[in-house]
DNA sequence: TATTGTTATACTCTATAACTATA
DNA sequence: TATAGTTATAGAGTATAACAATA
């Protein structure tokens, strides 16, 4: 497309742009795996704490749409953080075929330990910024992800 | 620690910029895996074929150390690959024991898909960014990483 | 003795399908 | 009849450990 003398090694705006955040997204993903490996969670496991951390008891059902599995599997993620004392199931008030999902007293120390590692993390990562530069970073990204959830929609299944 | 007066909802802009940037990273996780799927591949396979595409023929142990496996994971991964023609395994010509792998015709070809899809979405998502802003985000997302990595390494295993 | 790739075994996440108890 | 959660089964990714062939 472009002439060769013209450094040729220079990719597209747009796919650099990717790129990049294909190798971040790997290499914070990594981290984090082995950060929560370290404290005895997994990904799937913390994104159930994460979500009972919000909101509040919960039946499996609803815990299953939000997290976008299967009903079975978040009946054996929660087999897993209830033998660890982090959960712990109730009977539904009315509906007897349910089940209500809480967070133990140690769940929810769990859930602010993460979610306190996250904020030492943030401070780590973002020193070096400058605000403004923060600012537009964040805008992007929020931007970058709403298209691609517009995107997503667009196939739909 | 601020006045309850003063925009109680706004958190720390660190920790929100983070907040977005692992919704991000769950969001286009989920989206790849996706269109993956289509194309009968999995992320762990993805990543062998584009790390077969880079560096040419390597032996099983570097395509390990590279991926950050086990030598066993990447068995196992080659041996589906390889049913599906898209890598071939060939004899290592000075050493006997060790395996080389490259891609097929049909692997490059599917892994050239890869990069054409990835570089059609980086277009859709970044059709919107300014060019000046888009070179900032990009150099943020490097810092980021490189900052992250720099974290990582402090932790030795 | 060290290294390459494999077999053996096990654990986690994930899915579908069939089943039980309730609604 | 439909829904909530479970058992049963299966497949993918990952790990460790033991082993064979080769260096």
């Amino acid at each position: 497309m472009k002439p060769l003398h013209d450094k040729p090694e220079r990719p597209d705006p747009a796919r650099r742009s990717l790129d990049r955040l294909f190798e971040l997204a790997e290499v914070l993903g990594t981290m984090m795996q082995r950060g929560m490996a370290e404290k005895g969670l997994t990904t799937a496991r913390a994104r159930v704490l994460w979500a009972l951390f919000h909101e509040g008891p919960v039946t499996q059902r609803a815990l299953a749409t939000q997290l976008g599995v299967t009903p079975r599997n978040v009946t054996g993620l929660l087999d897993a953080l209830q033998e660890d004392g982090l959960v712990c199931r109730k009977a539904h008030p009315t509906d007897r075929r349910a089940t209500l999902v809480s967070l133990t007293d140690k769940g929810r120390s769990a859930t602010a330990a993460l979610r306190v590692g996250r904020d030492e993390l943030a401070a780590l990562l973002f020193a070096d910024v400058p605000p403004d530069r923060l600012d537009t970073f964040t805008a992007t990204l929020g931007l970058v992800t709403e298209r691609l959830r517009a995107v997503g929609a667009d196939s739909p299944e």
